[in-house]
DNA sequence: CGACATGGAGAACGATCGTTCTCCCCGGTG
DNA sequence: CACCGGGGAGAACGATCGTTCTCCATGTCG
C-alpha cells in the first residue's frame, strides 16, 4: 500500500516499496534505469540509491545484465497489471478497448515519463544482449496478446489488434518525443474508426 | 554514384559515399552507431572502419558528441529524400500517401534494419545530451509536416496526418522488436481506412 | 641538400566501469 | 571472555573510454 514518491511512474499502488534489499535495488534500477539508460548508470549509483552493499548485490543479483534484465521482467509485470487494472473494471466490448488509450494517456502525463522501457532498453543493448532483446519481445507479445483479447470481446476481427498494437506502440514514442500526452488522444480516436470499420 | 556494400543500408543512391576523410567519418559512424548504438562505439572503432587517424577525426569533429550530431543530420536528411524519392513519384493522392507505408515495408526488410535511429538514439542519450534530443524532434517534426502535406494533397484533413504518424512510428519500432515487415503492410491498411473514413 | 610543416600510428592520460578483495566491526556461541 | 562467521564500507584491479601527446616518416620549398 506503500506509494513511493518514485520519478519513474508506475508504481503499482498494492506492490510493497523497499522492505527487503532485494526490492529495495530493484526500486532504484528501476527509476535510475528508466531515467538515464542501461549504461549511463553505473552499479555504484546502484549502491548509492538503493543503500544496498556491492557485495550483497552481487549475491542478489550475479551479474550487471542479470540485474538488468529482472528489472525488465519485473517492469513488464508491473505494467501490464497496471493496464489490466485500469481496462478491466471498464464494461467489455467498445469501451474497454479503447480505455487502454486513456490508459495511456495517464501514464503519458507522468512526471519523469520517457518512452517505452523495452523499447528504449532494445534500442541500446538489443543487438548486443540476447536476453534484453528476449524481454523486449516478451513484453510486446504479451501486450499484443492482451490486445487481442481486447479486440476479440468487442467483436473485432483479429487482425484489428495488429493495427491497435501499432497505434499504441506509436503514441508511446510519440510522446516521449514530443514531450505531450497528446497522442494517447489521437490513437484513441484513430482506434475507434478502426473498430467502427471492423 | 558509388554504392557501398553497407550492412546499414539507407545509402541514397547519388550520394557520394566516402571519397573525402569526412565522408569516409560519416558512413562509418552511420553503420557503427546504428548497428551498435551510440555508446558502444568508440572514437577507435570509428577510426579503424574509417581509416582516419584520430589526429583528423578529432579536428573534422571536435568531439565524440559533435560527431553523433552530423551523423543524426545527415541520417535525417538521407532518411527524408529517400522516402520523399519513392512516395512523389507516386500520382498525388491517396496513392502517395499510402505509398510511404510500402516504403516502410522495404525499409523494414533491409538487412540490418534495427528501427529508428532517432527513436534508438534519444532513448539511449535523449535524457542526457540536448543535442540528440533535439535531433530526433527535429526529425520526427520533418516526418510529421511531410506527411501533412500528404494529407492535404488527399484533401484529408489535419488531424490525419497526427494519426498516420502514429501508425507510421508504431510500426517502424514493433517491426523493428519483432524482426518482420508485416508491420508496414498492416500499417498501410489501417491508413487506408482512416483515409476513406475522413 | 637541408629546414620545416604535415599528418599518421599509436602510446599516454585521467576518468569511469564492472567486479572482486581487504579490512574491520558486530552479534552469536562455547 | 574468547572465538568466529557474516556483512558493510570502500579500496583495488583490469579493462575500456574520450581525448591529447609523442615520435617519426614524408614531401615541399628555399
Amino acid at each position: 500500500m506503500v506509494l513511493t514518491q518514485g520519478e519513474g511512474g508506475l508504481r503499482m499502488s498494492g506492490a510493497p516499496a523497499g522492505e527487503d534489499a532485494e526490492g529495495r535495488v530493484l526500486d532504484a534500477a528501476e527509476e535510475l534505469f528508466y531515467a538515464h539508460g542501461l549504461q549511463a548508470v553505473g552499479m555504484d549509483a546502484l549502491r548509492t540509491a538503493s543503500g544496498v552493499s556491492l557485495k550483497r548485490l552481487y549475491r542478489l543479483f550475479p551479474s550487471k545484465e542479470a540485474l538488468v534484465e529482472a528489472y525488465l521482467r519485473r517492469r513488464d509485470e508491473r505494467w501490464r497489471a497496471e493496464l489490466a487494472a485500469y481496462a478491466d473494471a471498464r464494461p467489455a466490448g467498445r469501451e474497454r478497448l479503447l480505455a487502454v488509450f486513456d490508459w495511456l494517456g495517464t501514464w503519458f502525463a507522468e512526471p519523469g515519463f520517457r518512452g517505452c522501457a523495452f523499447v528504449n532498453s532494445f534500442g541500446e543493448l538489443g543487438s548486443s544482449s540476447p536476453g534484453v532483446a528476449a524481454a523486449a519481445r516478451a513484453h510486446k507479445d504479451a501486450f499484443r496478446r492482451y490486445l487481442a483479447g481486447l479486440a476479440a470481446g468487442a467483436g473485432a476481427p483479429a487482425h484489428l489488434a495488429d493495427q491497435l498494437l501499432l497505434l499504441a506502440e506509436g503514441a508511446i514514442t510519440t510522446a516521449a518525443l514530443s514531450g505531450t500526452a497528446a497522442p494517447a488522444r489521437q490513437a484513441r480516436e484513430a482506434a475507434g474508426v478502426l473498430l467502427d470499420a471492423a
